[in-house]
DNA sequence: TCTTCACGCGCC
DNA sequence: AAAGGGCGCGTGAAGA
């Protein structure tokens, strides 16, 4: 259904549906609206059609039931319709009927509704999700930035990040030895688990791949060691510990993005993940399959532009204490954030500070933002927030009182409106967090010390809301960047989104438009900035960089 | 045998 | 006083 144009709800036959799109884009280019982007776009891809504008109901609808705290409920358009008319809202079809049925192009479900019936649904929901974003300050913004992620999203599927596979052969040769057959270890890998064994004595056999048998060896070795982490490894005087923690990089990249990834992910030159907008409850997205978000950094290496063109690589420096800058409109904070280095700009507040240790001021000042952010602060990040709660109040009080929230059992939402999870019930029973109103968490009615366990769970929802806070306003922020590069894309021809990681993205482009991209990507995250906060000091420098293999970048 | 879990590590 | 957010993935080991 095209939002604007045809009066909503007027029903035609089409006889080639794909061609009357193209059609219907070429002329007036309206705002399409459909059930799922996911499920219908790459048909449309695949058949050589894009699309400008579209509003997902069934994306929408999710971030509309987080948003009223009934996260998770039902989120088809059938879901959705049945809720407005008071009807059993039927559950969410899984994901793997959803794979097999062969849906209709709009609707969610062709085969017992007929489209006339489809079509009903998806005006009465698209109205209703109108109205309930009209109502809610920053929502409409949230909707349109969500629908043109998950456009992002599977064009991003479908065009693919350039990859060598001679490089990326080549790496592994390199690191691990020759591509080994059937299931044996790679040379080097192999040898490896020799040395280990032969570290721990002959009557010891270990399976490097085991900690629960790297655990006994070191336990009849006479070092008992809590866990075979890589930091407590290193702790350990022992000659098997070098071998293992080489052991252990080199099998991650064997198992995890080796021959066999190269073999199921990567084709006709291209990585093809399969990227999930709305996957993660910040706004993050998800991915499923390949690893898309998790490329270990020497493999970009692999990563390379096709000849001629070049990839333009831009990640938002410091992004998530300027999201933070800018929510809590501290002014000392703001000043800070308002250009160049930021943790080198906060610096000053920590200088004077000798009690410390060696740290470096700019060390400091980052070392307390990350602590405020995620909840941390051992050690000497205790003393750090202190400084920063002294200099800094706004922006220290602004995650604090996210954190209060959370162990009070409420929600909190990204400045848009993306709206966390309700904590579960086996929550509210364990912190006796029923009780919105009380003001006191740590003396619950009833008299006595709550148990360990509870106030364990009390602050992790604390740890975890006074996150959300923060980074699920850097991921409307980066939405909103996304939205806004891939129109400029557009106007600009062939360069091609074909990676987005958080806060940072590539744009493959012919090599004579480079200049043209870095001012689009600038132009974009100038647009997301004055989108979200108008008209904040707190800038958002991307740090671009030009090249022809992602390795090079940074 | 198949499924689920904990672990450990990659990315932000 | 102590307090470390969000994911995906492959592995070995335990449970059904």
């Amino acid at each position: 259904m095209a939002e604007d144009g045809t009066p909503a709800g007027t029903a035609y036959a089409v006889a080639d549906l794909v061609g009357e799109i193209a059609a219907r884009e070429r002329a007036d280019a309206p705002r399409w609206v459909w059930a799922s982007t996911a499920r219908l776009y790459p048909r449309l891809l695949e058949a050589g059609v894009r699309v400008a504008r579209c509003h997902d109901l069934e994306l929408v609808e999710n971030l509309l039931l987080g948003h009223a705290g009934r996260y998770g409920e039902p989120r088809s358009v059938r879901a959705a319709s049945a809720r407005l008319r008071g009807e059993p809202v039927p559950p969410d079809p899984p994901p793997a009927q959803e794979a097999s049925a062969q849906p209709s192009l709009f609707g969610d479900d062709g085969d017992r509704a007929s489209p006339a019936d489809d079509l009903g649904r998806i005006v009465e929901v698209h109205a209703a999700q109108q109205r309930a974003a009209a109502g809610l300050d920053g929502f409409a913004l949230l909707a349109a930035a969500e629908s043109a992620g998950a456009l992002v999203a599977a064009e991003m599927g479908f065009d693919g990040l350039p990859w060598s596979t001679a490089e990326h052969d080549a790496l592994l040769t390199e690191l691990l030895g020759p591509r080994p057959s059937g299931g044996l270890r790679p040379r080097r890998l192999q040898d490896l688990a020799d040395r280990i064994n032969a570290a721990f004595g002959p009557r010891t056999h270990v399976n490097p791949d085991s900690p629960a048998q790297i655990l006994k060896a070191f336990a009849a070795a006479g070092l008992p060691i809590p866990s075979t982490r890589a930091h407590v490894l290193k702790g350990v005087d022992h000659p098997a510990v070098p071998l293992l923690l080489e052991y252990k990089e080199l099998a991650r990249l064997h198992t995890a993005h080796g021959w066999a990834w190269l073999d199921t992910w990567v084709s006709g030159g291209r990585f093809r993940p399969e990227y999930v907008v709305g996957g993660v409850v910040s706004g993050r997205w998800a991915t499923n399959g390949g690893g898309a978000l998790q490329i270990p950094r020497v493999l970009r290496r692999a990563v390379v532009a096709d000849p001629g063109w070049c990839l333009v690589v831009a990640d938002a420096a410091q992004l998530e204490p300027r999201v933070l800058a800018a929510l809590a409109s501290d002014r000392a904070f703001t000043d800070a954030a308002a250009h160049g280095d930021l943790y080198e700009a906060l610096s000053d507040a920590f200088r004077s500070d000798e009690s410390t240790g060696g740290l470096p001021a700019r060390a400091k000042a980052k070392l307390a933002l990350l602590s405020a952010m995620y909840g941390g602060g051992t050690g000497e990040a205790v003393q750090l927030l202190g400084v920063l709660k002294s200099r800094f109040p706004d922006a220290f009080e602004y995650v604090e009182a996210a954190a209060r929230a959370g162990e009070r059992g409420r929600l909190v939402r990204s400045l848009l409106g993306r709206t966390c999870p309700p904590p579960s019930a086996g929550w509210r029973e364990l912190t006796l967090a029923g009780d919105d109103d009380r003001d006191a968490p740590e003396a619950p009615p009833g008299g006595g010390r709550r148990s360990a366990t509870a106030a364990q769970a009390l602050r992790g929802r604390g740890r975890f809301t006074r996150n959300f806070v923060v980074q699920a306003t850097a991921a409307d922020w980066a939405l909103a960047l996304l939205a806004s590069l891939r129109r400029r894309l557009t106007a600009l021809g062939p360069p091609r989104l074909v990676f987005f990681q958080h806060d940072e993205v590539i744009v493959h482009a012919p090599a004579e438009l480079a200049d043209a991209v870095t001012e689009a990507v600038r132009a974009s995250a100038e647009e997301a900035r004055s989108l979200l906060f108008g008209a904040t000091p707190v800038v958002f420098p991307m740090e671009i960089a030009v090249v022809d293999r992602y390795a090079d970048a940074k």
